[in-house]
DNA sequence: AATAAAATTTAGTCTTATCTAAAAATTAAG
DNA sequence: CTTAATTTTTAGATAAGACTAAATTTTATT
């Protein structure tokens, strides 16, 4: 029935993630450049890959119209945030890494192999939810939670109750000014104030108020407590 | 002083470790074929490669005349067993991994990068000084004792009580095989018979009695308790 | 010491993944 | 709707790492 296991690069492994994180949200295709860019590579090495992918049967591709992953593909590629997510949990949990540092780490070890491993792993850290960024971790036959549930800061109404459930996994700098000003995942914080003229947010959390630029409170997650 | 860090690929790091473990003991050249056997790979590639780590000054190298590490690339391979064999420690005592299952996945990280990660690692594994089968683990300044303290079976006499101190770190159906026998690290042992006309040896450990070819034998590690 | 055998190196090819520069297709602007 | 700008692809080059086959050096044997 379906696709006998491929063994790939790390670097098509790279690609699949790139285009997965890429087309998570939105169901139009990837395009070129968009990957080029997202992995810091040229349109034409793209290109190439692109080829490959789709002969490999991992992704649909027409010329000059971007690309989808097909379900092998998809099935890879939450293989591999799998492995990315379990082993943030483990960096943080039980290695004591900040939330901030463990990203460049599990990028290597996403790509270790063996399922066994992984497996045993996520026996280990006692089958964590999501990562240390608040993000879902697929399951062993490739199931994951499209957290519907929170929304970012930018959309809530001032006043609500809210709890932090996750941050945009982004630049280092990024989580750890986060982590300098103690937002983590789990924190009750309420919008005190929206500034019209530039879209910054004044919240309060901890009984401190802290002022987020809008492109900040677009990254941080939030719903409101059952 | 000190060469400046450099990065070395997986099969960089390949060559380096292997030639390490073929001149552990011996002092000499480790030539060409001997390489490309213990790697599985052709002559004429572990010339190439050689040239190239030479021009590096990882290791000397003389045309025809075999390879030895410098100091620098002794470094290396200390750094890239260290972190094999702590990572073996994790897979069998955190994720409940058997000894003979190990090897290739700790093949893998053993080239995951970060300092910071194995150190980290070692303080969680509480600083083990041996992995698994025995081996000792490099410190973070890549010291590694040199266990003198044990000695094959084959050398030992009859009746002195010993202790198994390792095994070698071989095929996974060796180990499995002492698996199945019940034979562990630290198992009190004790030579019953030599059989002159093939080397075999008769054992006593558990209660229990067991042959062993001379080559087997000869791959088990063991000291006399003190 | 001469020659045969074995080990090692060289030369040339292949694959993967990347790049640059030029060509082609698509999209945007007037 | 034609041209300009942008995006994408093609063509050709490069580097790492491996291979085969041929040449060379070393070692072993008579």
């Amino acid at each position: 029935m379906s696709d006998p296991i491929r063994q790939l690069s790390q670097s098509e492994e790279n690609y699949i993630k790139a285009i997965y994180a890429l087309s998570e949200n939105s169901n139009v295709a990837i395009s070129t450049n968009l990957l080029a860019d997202r992995l810091s590579t040229k349109a034409s090495s793209v290109t190439d890959m692109l080829k490959k992918l789709s002969e490999k049967k991992l992704l649909t591709y027409q010329k000059y119209q971007g690309c989808n992953l097909t379900d092998s593909g998809l099935t890879i590629a939450l293989s591999i945030v799998r492995k990315h997510r379990l082993w943030e949990v483990f960096l943080v949990d039980k290695l004591q890494f900040g939330w901030d540092e463990v990203h460049e780490i599990a990028e290597q070890l996403e790509h270790i192999q063996s399922v066994q491993l992984t497996n045993k792993l996520e026996d280990f850290l006692g089958y964590p939810k999501v990562d240390p960024h608040g993000d879902p971790i697929p399951t062993r036959d490739g199931q994951i939670e499209h957290c519907t549930a929170s929304v970012d800061l930018v959309s809530c109404e001032i006043g609500t109750q809210l709890v932090v459930m996750g941050v945009e996994d982004g630049t280092p700098e990024f989580l750890q000014y986060l982590s300098k000003i103690e937002l983590k995942l789990g924190s009750s914080i309420q919008i005190i104030e929206k500034l019209s003229f530039d879209g910054s947010i004044i919240v309060e959390f901890d009984n401190k108020q802290v002022q987020f630029s809008q492109k900040v409170a677009s990254k941080i997650f939030v719903k409101c407590p059952e």
